[in-house]
DNA sequence: GTTAGCATGTAAGGAGTTACATGATTTT
DNA sequence: AAAATCATGTAACTCCTTACATGCTAAC
């Protein structure tokens, strides 16, 4: 419940910048490497994100002449950033959602980039999530390749062809790495330990 | 140049408006339907957006009722609506379009829709800017992948994985739809003729 | 010494989402 | 007559995009 705010960005740079600091323009470029292939983020979206998040002490400017209390005047190329104790709470915060903002396209992606660093119950109730919303989809156009009456156009039809084949494909995919997650980890009760796992997704194909 | 809006949902509602009129809740299920696998919208989106064609006067009110002169006083369950002559030109410019917002995910897949529509050249302008963006796309991911140094978390690389097969698959079916494009209607010379094709895609497989 | 790429920002605004609110019509 | 579903709408909001603007630093 509550939810406030997701934003695909916030959680990319909190996750990004647990693993190391870095300044804004490395920032992005990992990003759409991490991402690029469903998602990509200009600078004009990043900074002000990135300023957002200093603001709500989430992150803290990291920039070793900065942190020596003179600000050294005149130069300000490069601003290193680091995550800061709330940052790193408000990241695992938003790792734990198993609501829709994490079956979603953009939502899922991203949680599961840093899958790494949530535990194993959760990962499990995201990718089965994600599998029903996927379901529904698949059910939401054979509904409509069903109904006859519904213009047949060739290219229409292809296009449903293609998504439906698509989405099939990453329930297949979601399937396989469920079956992978409940044999490294089934969690014998409802006790929370630390989250490690058995090695995580690969090996199972 | 110029632009002014683009919206996926206009394009989608002059597209399915112009093949039979229509109210707005049918209408939604039948966008659902259509663009189900990749995108899904809700009524929040679709009123207000009707709403503004009507303005615009790209679409008209075509409730039986409502065009013989009297409104049948107090009665105003379902709104029919028509695609307006303007409304024809504008979907026409809309389905023109060859740049950066027909190679969108969400522009490409509405406009891929109306095919049918659309001049066999101007198919084909789209197809191949398609393919070059995810082939950019490819690349970005590659870079990433192929810098060591950046943390190698196993689910972020199955991540990347599976997003570059995806993309990658994408690209095969392009490059077969662009084959089959060209087979069908090489257009001999810059002459713009009707623009009906030799059956469309799903002979070429 | 000027092109190219690194690095950081801001202002305005577009496109759709969420949550809410209401009434008509069909089914049970 | 209650429940489901058809049908239409609005207000406030969020997240991100586009276009613009600037200065440093390395290569040629």
């Amino acid at each position: 419940m509550s939810s406030q705010r997701s934003g695909v960005l916030e959680l990319a740079v909190l996750g990004l910048l647990h693993e190391t600091p870095m300044h804004g323009y490395e920032l992005r470029k990992r990003l759409n490497s991490l991402l690029g292939a469903f998602r990509a983020f200009g600078y004009g979206s990043l900074y002000p994100c990135l300023k957002e998040l200093l603001a709500r002490g989430l992150i803290a400017d990291d920039t070793p002449a900065a942190t020596a209390a003179k600000p050294l005047a005149g130069r300000r190329s490069k601003i290193v950033y680091r995550l800061t104790a709330d940052g790193k709470e408000r990241l695992q915060d938003l790792l734990s959602q198993t609501g829709p903002a994490a079956w979603e396209d953009d939502g899922f992606g991203v949680r599961f980039a840093f899958f790494g660093q949530t535990r194993a119950d959760i990962r499990l109730r995201i990718l089965e999530g994600r599998r029903s919303r996927l379901e529904e989809r698949v059910e939401a156009v054979r509904a409509g390749l069903s109904r006859t009456r519904e213009r047949v156009d060739s290219y229409t039809l292809e296009l449903q062809r293609h998504g439906l084949e698509s989405v099939e494909r990453e329930v297949r995919w979601l399937n396989e790495l469920i079956a992978s997650e409940r044999m490294s980890g089934p969690e014998p009760d409802g006790s929370a330990g630390d989250h490690t796992d058995g090695g995580g997704p690969g090996s199972a194909g």
